[in-house]
DNA sequence: ATTTAACCGGAGGGTGCCTCCGATTTACCG
DNA sequence: CGGTAAATCGGAGGCACCCTCCGGTTAAAT
């Protein structure tokens, strides 16, 4: 009835060893060649066969979330540092600068996690972190709406969009001036139409 | 030192049916499985070999660029009577409409259009489509702030992003209802601030 | 040292991309 | 209408990647 079970015997050395391994390669393709490079190539550079990777991970999504655990927890941790400002506004647009430089980390991230938001299957692993990132935001946006500076009918999954959106654009190598244009597009779209820049 | 040189010979039966086959082809395996669709499968389907698909259409590009002609057409029709109209924002509004159709017209394709428009390469065939669409939308843009109505900052490309970002959101399966607010939220944002909605 | 369960890793079947080149078809010409 | 030559056809084949399966190996437990 304990948490853990039997556990039995301990885990292997190996097994945790070699995911690391893994983890560590993977990510570093998917910073240089994007989210959909090789799985072979992940596997050759961490020195394993390629049933081993499939074993660990059995799905590209699987690895694909593993690798953005850590990142997910930084993007967690800014989270904190962003809940100190008392400007509901200041918060809000910092909360989704963020959140667009954490999809924009490894080129090709946005289609991956869009489809795991369009169908709610529970065996896509990176359901839940999307799930976070909406909510989170429905979270400053309701501050935000609180405090009168966002149009009532925006929700945490539209804005959730709108950076996927800007982050897909910035992976395809639009210009930096046409993306930040483009992010301001839709900063004053959401706003409460009183407010001037 | 006529337009067509001496054309030598009259050019094979076979080479025009066979390219009409398969522009057909081409066009329901985009329609039905997005741009991504197997070439070897379009060339089955049209009853040729690989080798004359190849032959016909050097890449996936060019196919898709000959498959997106009779489609470019009929943006320029729709372009013809939205001219009609003397308001210049609903025109603006309207043209973007009719772009974002285009581009949702297969899935995947803003990705190529995207890639085309990054890198100003001759050989690439979408490279043409792309800057016409560009061009004109950067007329209707124009033509809207000088009756006030966008803000000038505001450019053709910036527009074309948007409506490429918005057709990739609609592809990736996003319910219709955020399509449509994401639109909104990027009407919003290049309109003229004092414009109340 | 032995047992045994878990794990490793590569061979292999499937699919798709793209390129050759021998066979075929077509237009031209006498 | 038959012959000729050029252009075209189409499939075989090399390459890369995906994913699975299973005999051999390794590490934990006794």
């Amino acid at each position: 009835m304990s948490a853990k079970e039997q556990q039995g015997r301990k885990p292997r050395a190996d097994v945790q060893r070699n995911r690391a391994t893994l983890l560590d390669a993977a990510q570093r393709h998917f910073l240089r060649d994007g989210v959909g490079t090789s799985l072979e190539a992940v596997a050759k550079e961490a020195g394993v066969g390629p049933g081993t990777l499939y074993r660990h991970f059995p799905t590209r999504e699987a690895l694909l979330s593993a690798v953005l655990q850590s990142r997910t927890e930084e993007l967690v941790t800014r989270r904190a540092d962003i809940a100190g400002i008392d400007d509901a506004s200041t918060a809000l647009t910092q909360w989704l600068r963020a959140m667009e430089d954490y999809l924009s980390a490894y080129n090709g991230l946005p289609e991956p996690l869009m489809a795991a938001t369009r169908a709610q299957d529970p065996d896509n692993p990176l359901t839940v972190p999307c799930d976070e990132l909406i909510a989170t935001t429905g979270e400053y946006v309701r501050a935000a709406q609180r405090t009168g500076y966002v149009r009532p009918s925006v929700t945490g999954y539209h804005l959730f969009l709108a950076a996927c959106s800007v982050a897909w654009i910035k992976g395809t190598g639009a210009t930096g001036e046409s993306v930040d244009r483009l992010r301001a597009l839709v900063a004053h779209g959401y706003r409460e139409p009183d407010d001037r820049t």
